[in-house]
DNA sequence: ATCTATTAGTTAATGTATTAATTATTTATC
DNA sequence: GATAAATAATTAATACATTAACTAATAGAT
């Protein structure tokens, strides 16, 4: 069981186990899930995005995605407006209230991260990078 | 946005979205998913584990393998029995249609697990898992 | 221009994740 | 030895993931 246990795979579900329960934690504390807070975070920094853009950078499928705009929508955080130029695509803007929490929830979570990242020497957290990055290009 | 993107748990997402897509349809070709991979690959080490023993090595919580296993038992592949000794645990029992998946399932998942690796050099492969203990561990 | 192939978003169906609460049983305490 | 605390499994409620199929709109080829 030993291989299973340290197999690639294992290894990153657990790595997660271990990282994201403190920011899950911040996330619930707003009323935010994972997912609602990735495509937050994008809005903040791209107001406006495609449904097509925040599933690519949020890593989020586009059925799920749906899902997690339309509770969005609901407790009033973005609104969805469909474009003039294509009219298939749909682009997300934040609401005021959306805007809002960016000052709220943003510096707890950056410095839950600043303090995980002090947990790593730089060097080797670099490395880990690095080697994933090969994983994802293969 | 970029420090978004290049985040710890983005880079963890993106890796396993990466790694288990291949993982993902050896599974289905089997009618398997993967956490029902995951349950049986652990049975097929120590068959007649308790619950609480798959949920903690399986790192999937105890409310959703409840169902992971009501699906592998309705499929035919594991029944479960009332321990005698203390009647709160549920061993899980291979049946012999789930003793016989392994010998088609294991080999193929081996192979590509083998070829995963290897396109890794092992000293970065072997520095990434150590810096992944070190999150696990604090 | 017409027909075809693509693309963006969505729906549908099934399976899993998460938190909180519940049930049944055991262990610890008094 | 009754009673409270703890434990194993489960249920309930809500949210998300995955694959396939569907709709509407655009772009490309003929």
């Amino acid at each position: 069981m030993k291989h299973f246990d340290r197999s690639l795979p294992m290894m990153l579900y657990r790595t997660l186990d271990a990282v994201m329960p403190r920011f899950r934690s911040i996330f619930s504390h707003f009323g935010l899930t994972e997912p609602q807070w990735r495509i937050l975070r994008l809005l903040w920094e791209r107001n406006g995005c495609a449904l097509s853009e925040l599933s690519a950078a949020s890593l989020i499928s586009s059925p799920s995605l749906v899902g997690v705009i339309d509770r969005l929508e609901r407790d009033g955080m973005v609104v969805r407006r469909r474009s003039a130029e294509d009219r298939r695509v749909v682009h997300v803007f934040l609401t005021a209230s959306g805007k809002a929490l960016e000052d709220q929830v943003r510096p707890m979570v950056e410095a839950a991260y600043a303090d995980l990242e002090r947990s790593i020497e730089p060097a080797n957290w670099a490395q880990m990078l690095r080697t994933m990055d090969q994983l994802i290009a293969r």
